[in-house]
DNA sequence: GTCACGATTGAAAGATATTTTCGGTTCGGT
DNA sequence: ACCGAACCGAAAATATCTTTCAATCGTGAC
């Protein structure tokens, strides 16, 4: 029987051009052929029988299935439908698109119109592509832990941080940690109930990985953030986060946006944590709030 | 073959409902039964195939097929397309409104729907609000700097680090600092031609005003990114950004979203000094790109 | 450079879904 | 009651989709 219609037209199935950015680096030669025709143009493959679609990107009616399994359908069949949808919705819907990438001459006033567009487009993707299962996973696991260790490193380091802020002002016992040794030694610790959070747009950070693995093997729950889900963080991951990946561009490297992507997931984290522990989470941001206003200057007004 | 896509598409294929209507009186009893359940549900009947259908409306797949012919498709594999098309359309007409505040009963998918939105909202009344003049002067003072220090404390630190080490990236002598005392030593080491930058949503952070002032004290171009544009540390800042403040609710901090506006506000100060540095940005940016590819493992493809 | 191995790929076989055919059934008219 | 035409569905024929498997390609080890 075909997938459950839900499936393909739910909110999780969200953009499908952006489900095809984020998979495309997992995605061998052939099928990138294909996912790359399908995102261009739903409304022209929906009308393409398997074959059709093999002859047009130059491959095997094989391979187009093996794309369309990639992208989270039972089979081509069903990705034919979801293109169909999402080509109604498109004529239907009339998105503008500031399409073109920052250029060295643009004025500045374009690089702000250009950049926030784009950072609202990854918001939007991000927001579709994040597994809500999984989510309300982690915000379980969190609410419940005794301690959270948050491993990353350079950009992702700061997330890192900017979660284990947030955690800290509702109460909860959090650690960032960006040195690689500190971070294993203290991963080591960890044990059931426990959990800990490695954030890596790349999937493939060393230093990030190491303390997961560590925790991991101590019986903490595992949470993996990252742009790649199968990349090899995710080994030693429970739960995987997956962030939206966008096109980088010489002058928009992809830490802007994976940044922008993973402060998404991170404040997802935060605010489900807030609402499972409210009786507690919500004096404790009073209170630390009252703390801090003798800091500010009467000032102002 | 398949039909034109714009046949199934296009205007003509209007309302189902009203061509079931109008053809229903020519329709056999079995093929209205048909042509009844494919009007009421057809995202349902989208999901079907032919026996499907059949078994559902107590008929056979060849009434199925005469049905679909009769509502001018050429099968019912076309018309199970265009199914899948209005399913989408009625699916993404209504889904306006999302104007309520984040609840304690949310569900998760809601709250990361909600904070995606609201996070898009504060980007675009950021970028709507940016003097860009005032970050024209900010970049061009940023370009030419021989140093510069970047102040913030709590999420204002992490933006504070951000920005630093995106400059320090295009090879720009940067540091950030959340700590007053160091800050304030720092700060008086400027002189003129450096850059001071204190970053506060509030506006009246003591411990950033303080850096800031002895900065340009010392004849330090200022920049003060805020907020509140009449609060105390305007007062020393020769140039003003002004990030955008919405609405705070008790389950989403003014933290959370005044990060995002001067993340954005970070991001354009950055790219626009990258483009007046193009020269030296594109291989400096090359350089440390290479220079972390090793720390990543091979792994995955 | 060469070899070996795993990954990738497409041809073709196999399974499903759709369309067509065709004979049986119903129903109105005589 | 009988006839004929329209209607219907079972099953054959066809198209489409999926799976299998062997050939090929690329890559890293030696």
């Amino acid at each position: 029987m075909t997938q459950d219609v839900k499936e393909i037209f739910g909110s999780p199935g969200g953009s499908l051009a952006a489900k095809v950015r984020t998979l495309a680096p997992s995605m061998t030669r052939s099928m990138q052929r294909v996912a790359e025709a399908v995102a261009n143009d739903p409304a022209g493959c929906a009308a393409l029988t398997v074959t059709g679609l093999a002859e047009l990107t130059g491959t095997s009616e094989a391979t187009v299935v093996r794309t369309a399994r990639l992208l989270g359908y039972p089979g081509y069949r069903d990705l034919r439908l979801a293109l169909a949808g999402l080509a109604a919705q498109q004529q239907s819907g009339r998105a503008p698109a500031i399409t073109t990438d920052i250029a060295v001459d643009d004025p500045i006033a374009d690089v702000v119109a250009k950049l926030a567009y784009e950072e609202q487009q990854t918001l939007a993707d991000t927001a579709a592509g994040l597994d809500t299962v999984q989510l309300g996973s982690a915000v379980t696991a969190l609410a419940a832990a005794r301690r959270t260790d948050v491993y990353g490193i350079g950009a992702s380091g700061l997330v890192a941080q900017d979660l284990t802020q947030k955690l800290l002002r509702i109460g909860l016992i959090a650690h960032a940690h960006s040195d690689p040794h500190l971070a294993v030694t203290n991963a080591v610790q960890l044990r059931s109930g426990d959990v800990a959070i490695a954030i890596t747009h790349s999937g493939s950070t060393g230093d990030v990985i190491e303390p997961l693995r560590a925790a991991f093997e101590h019986g903490a729950t595992t949470v993996a953030i990252t742009g790649r889900p199968d990349s090899p963080v995710t080994q030693y991951a429970d739960l995987v986060l997956t962030t939206s990946t966008s096109r980088e561009t010489e002058l928009r490297p992809a830490a802007m946006s994976s940044r922008t992507s993973q402060l998404l997931v991170v404040d997802c984290l935060f605010v489900g944590v807030a609402q499972r522990t409210y009786e507690t989470a919500a004096p404790a941001l009073a209170a630390s709030y009252e703390a801090l206003a003798h800091r500010h200057r009467s000032g102002s007004r």
